[in-house]
DNA sequence: ATGCATGCAAATACTTTGCATAAAC
DNA sequence: GTTTATGCAAAGTATTTGCATGCAT
């Protein structure tokens, strides 16, 4: 966690942007909620927490900041809102979503899928790529199985949206 | 151009909707614009053309309508707006976009490059898909090879976002 | 001192909703 | 005549921006 920190702080230094106490709040709750997809708003409400004092406007900026540094992807599941997905650590890609039409939940996928496809779209339609977006909607493994007992499915306690 | 829009009314009126003047001029921009990836406000002011009166209230009903039925997806490439996109006839999921980083341009993929995917999805994450939604995000055909003359992109030239 | 970053409030952008009217069955 | 759809205006969200202040170099 904390190298992870120190590899944000760089590379914000590489750009002469500084990790301000703001900054860091934020990225220390985005490295804690790497499961979870959280709006600008989620991130606002989690770091108030750690520094009462910062601004949703702060909060607007440094996740833009991040997202133009790849630290995070802005994705969007068709709510209205923005969520923020940390990338790990080496990959250069975003990572595939499930999202639950039953419950809501959003499972992750780390393992990247697409290599053979994105060969085929380089030469077949000669475009050159650089990142992608995959979600699949459909039924997770919880929900699954149990379409009789539909209204019970608890999102809080299944992945995190 | 004609059986598309009769069968959408029929659609339609398969769940009691009918198709009103302003739905079907909605429909008609839709199909004249396929290939284009329209907002709400930019089918608003085409259909507007059509039928002035039309209020952009009820074009966000129609598309709300639409996108139920299946008719078109939501979607949404990240810039604020959610943009909507006819399926193919007969087509059963969302079809893949190219968007260009360079200008702007997206483009569409009819051809359905998940089949594997998808069967590892199922397969491995006991995930149920029902539909995707794959986007590239890359440089397209146009732009490839000419990233000195970068300024001259012109998207208004090039595929349709 | 200078420049970058912050907090607040105001502004903007997109979308939804309430309600009275109008059209369709 | 009852339901369904429309247009307008108002309200709701989500996000961005202007600006005075604060912090760091």
């Amino acid at each position: 966690m904390e190298n992870r920190l120190e590899r944000i702080k760089k590379q914000l230094h590489a750009q002469s942007y500084k990790l301000t106490p703001q900054r860091e709040a934020t990225v220390m709750v985005l490295l804690e909620h790497e499961e979870d997809h959280l709006s600008a708003e989620d991130v606002y409400l989690l770091v108030k927490e750690k520094a009462p004092e910062i601004g949703l406007a702060t909060v607007y900026r440094t996740l833009e900041l991040l997202t133009e540094l790849k630290v995070v992807d802005k994705i969007n599941f068709g709510d209205g809102v923005s969520r923020f997905d940390l990338r790990k650590e080496g990959v250069n890609h975003s990572h595939h979503h499930l999202v639950c039409i039953e419950c809501g939940a959003v499972d992750e996928i780390q393992e990247d899928l697409l290599g053979e496809v994105e060969k085929i779209v380089e030469k077949d339609f000669h475009f050159k790529v650089k990142d992608h977006r995959l979600t699949f909607h459909g039924i997770c493994h919880r929900c699954h199985g149990q379409s009789a007992v539909k209204e019970e499915a608890d999102p809080s306690l299944a992945g995190n949206v």
